[in-house]
RNA sequence: GGCGAGGUAGCUCAGCUGGUUAGAGCGCAUGAUUCAUAAUCAUGAGGUCGGCGGUUCAAGCCCGCCUCUCGCUACCA
């Protein structure tokens, strides 16, 4: 073990609320990390903050008629305190709109821009006028010039495999408004990822950078070494470290106006700036937790950040050259709700600052409760019905059941004073034995990272002293033998005592709850197998630690899921108003499809022949997900015929059939509801 | 379609580089017990380790094919 430690959480995205996904991912691990870490007096800097930049912020400001600030200025306050109100024991949450940010990101940049990082171009980019914005390769088709494939990409086409530029496309057309793109020049910065595969390669997967062993690979999550070699083996390529946007991190150089960093430069070194702004307010070194070899970075993360964490950024680090790389990258994978995927747009969630208020005083429930279900290797399922037994019938009832009867003994025999008492029994000795191995078991379980095993074995601490009361049985001994309940009622304290240390990292209210019952003060790890309920200690009064789910309450929010879900499907904006001559403008028919099939490497795409009245025309339909070639000839549906045509996988598609779709993204033919209709008909 | 990760007891999950009768917690059954929030303790029943084939003295673990789930990616005017 390292003496010092820089511990990030992915910084969540400034434009909504926590949700227990997010929890469960990237925080409540690195919390019972950290709190461990602490509790074993190692060095230890926790550091998050709210990621504020990128379009999507700028986006969402537009549709809101508001502004990108006012923006994160609400989700950074909100997550700010529920984290806090949950217990997420950062040293400080920042934010990457901080000035302070900006001046680290852009010194950040200058650094590598001087050391030769960065491959400048500058060319003529496709840029599309409506939406104010410059296009990206993939954002722009047209015809191919070697094969004249009507739906090329702007850096490949699909049908020959030829690599292509926008330029070279005939007829391009921007794939966001349909609109012919005009050319602009603009410059950004690369970074040639290719020119690293050799030494990620070697230290991704053997631990070893430049002959130094830094890392254990086989502590890695096979996760993360699969999707990193999977991206390093399919070739890594230059990617574009800056963008043409307002709101960012402006690029600081004199021909980076209207430039700024990519998101996923700025994002990450705001771990960075988050340490500094911390160092300058306790007045420590920030440069002891990144540029020391005696320090330990480790990033938790969901599995969507593997490459950026584990590829990108160790390459920004080692380019700038003063930093350490991160020891682990520890990624969860997602955790899905009752049945279904955590959706925000759905607003299928258990949301943090919701649950907070409806469940006043249980985040050690909800910690617990997470931490079990942790999907630390695969996706795994939160039920309301899980969160009720978890709690009623292993927190409650294991860990609160034998604090109680250990505390109410106590009280009941000796006022809660420990009595003096002889030594323990050779069996006994067994029992402590056991007690004292638990801190080890426990914490090393913790630093490979398996929480939920660790949590299991906490409680076996618990189960431990149920097990020693029940063999022992002091309501029984004491009309018999009261100087052997004494020695009993010591060791059950005893074993009270050293559970609330080793479940601290785990349930920090509760621990802190068990040792003012206790009448203990700051006990840590290393205080483990000290005596901590010497003869004569006052214990306090004793109270119950939690209390039962009822069936109800697991009813009443599953009911609540199901309703703000059906709330989400309000429709959205409507659209513009358009005059009638608009609407006569679209010809669409009645059809009758008789032909499907499925088309060729694709997922989706069905190649329908529907007869409209005398004529059949070729329609490719996106809809292979929701109906089966098979089921398909001989169903009436509601076709669009004057759409321009437009080769699809070398398809030519002539026309559109019209499908509502709904909130679950369910789709449904429009067809007539009566037989007279007959296939050429006409939709008005 | 390409790539990655998974598919182990009713449920949630462990099983490190292949090696004795495949493990844990919860649930279930039976018994014990009453200090404790009907909580606890003991014992037990549950698995052809997604399917098929192969390598090996030996496979949940290695190889091939198939299938299902999730993620990234492509396609969905």
């Amino acid at each position: 073990m390292k003496n010092r430690y820089t511990i990030t959480s992915a910084l969540p995205y400034a434009n909504g609320p926590l949700h227990i996904g997010h929890i469960a991912g990237a925080y409540l691990p690195a919390d019972i990390y950290v709190r461990y870490l602490r509790s074993r007096n190692k060095d230890v800097l926790y550091i998050c903050g709210s990621d504020e930049h990128g379009a999507a912020i700028t986006l969402r400001a537009k549709k809101e008629g508001t502004t990108p600030q006012a923006i994160v200025d609400k989700y950074h306050g909100i997550n700010k305190k529920a984290f806090n109100d949950f217990g997420i024991d950062f040293d400080i949450y920042h934010r990457t709109s901080d000035p302070l940010h900006h001046k680290t990101a852009q010194d950040f940049f200058l650094k590598l821009e001087e050391k030769k990082s960065f491959v400048k171009k500058t060319a003529e980019q496709f840029y599309d006028e409506e939406n104010k914005q410059f296009l990206a390769d993939r954002y722009i088709q047209g015809t191919c010039p070697k094969c004249a494939y009507e739906a090329a990409y702007g850096d490949q086409c699909e049908k020959c495999g030829s690599a292509l530029s926008p330029k070279d496309l005939i007829n391009p057309k921007s794939t966001i408004s349909g609109n012919k793109p005009v050319l602009k020049e603009t410059s950004h910065w690369y970074l040639p990822m290719q020119d690293h595969e050799e030494w990620l390669r070697e230290w991704i997967n053997n631990g070893v950078l430049d002959g130094k062993k830094l890392h254990d690979p086989s502590q890695w999550k096979n996760q993360v070494i699969g999707q990193c070699n999977s991206w390093i083996d399919g070739g890594l390529h230059e990617r574009a470290m800056t963008r043409d946007l307002n709101w960012g991190v402006k690029v600081p150089l004199k021909d980076g106006d209207g430039k700024v960093l990519y998101v996923w430069l700025d994002a990450p070194i705001g771990y960075i700036s988050a340490t500094k702004a911390w160092a300058e307010k306790e007045g420590k070194d920030w440069k002891a937790y990144w540029q020391n070899d005696d320090t330990q970075l480790i990033h938790f993360i969901g599995k969507d950040n593997i490459v950026f964490h584990a590829i990108i950024f160790p390459i920004l680090l080692k380019q700038h050259g003063d930093f350490i790389l991160p020891e682990n990258v520890p990624a969860n994978a997602f955790l899905n709700l009752e049945g279904d995927k955590i959706s925000t747009s759905r607003n299928w969630a258990v949301w943090l600052p919701e649950y907070l208020e409806e469940f006043p005083g249980k985040q050690d429930e909800l910690r617990y409760v997470l931490t079990s279900l942790a999907p630390e290797s695969r996706d795994s399922e939160f039920t309301w019905k899980d969160y009720q037994t978890r709690i009623n019938n292993e927190l409650l009832s294991i860990y609160g059941n034998f604090i109680n009867r250990a505390l109410v003994l106590t009280h009941k025999y000796y006022n809660g004073v420990l009595p003096e008492c002889g030594d323990y029994s050779s069996e006994d000795e067994i029992v402590v034995n056991e007690m004292n191995s638990f801190a080890e078991k426990v914490g090393a379980l913790i630093e490979r990272y398996r929480f939920k095993e660790a949590q299991n074995e906490m409680m076996n601490l618990a189960r431990l002293g149920n097990k020693y009361l029940a063999d022992n049985e002091p309501w029984k001994l004491v009309k018999t033998d009261e100087e052997r309940v004494k020695v009993i009622m010591k060791l059950a304290l005893e074993i009270s005592a050293k559970l609330s240390i080793i479940s601290a990292p785990f349930l920090p209210h509760t621990a802190v709850e068990l040792q003012e019952m206790l009448n203990l003060k700051e006990l840590n790890w290393d205080n483990y197998s000290d005596e901590l309920m010497p003869v004569g200690h006052q214990i306090n009064k004793a109270h119950l630690l939690f209390t039962k789910v009822e069936d109800e309450l697991v009813a009443m929010q599953v009911e609540k899921l199901q309703k703000s879900k059906i709330l989400k499907q309000v429709p959205l904006k409507e659209k513009a108003v358009i005059n009638f001559d608009d609407f006569t403008k679209l010809d669409i028919r009645i059809g009758d499809i008789i032909e499907a099939k499925k088309v060729p490497k694709t997922n989706k795409l069905i190649e329908l022949k529907v007869k409209v009245g005398e004529n059949v025309r070729t329609v490719v339909s996106g809809i292979a997900e929701h109906y089966s070639a098979e089921e398909l000839p001989g169903k009436k549906v509601s076709i669009l015929i004057n759409l321009e045509p437009r080769k699809i996988k070398g398809i030519l598609s002539e026309g559109m059939i019209l499908m509502a779709e709904n909130s679950e993204g369910k789709l449904a033919m429009i067809s007539p509801d009566n037989e007279a209709i007959e296939s050429g008909s006409v939709v008005r």
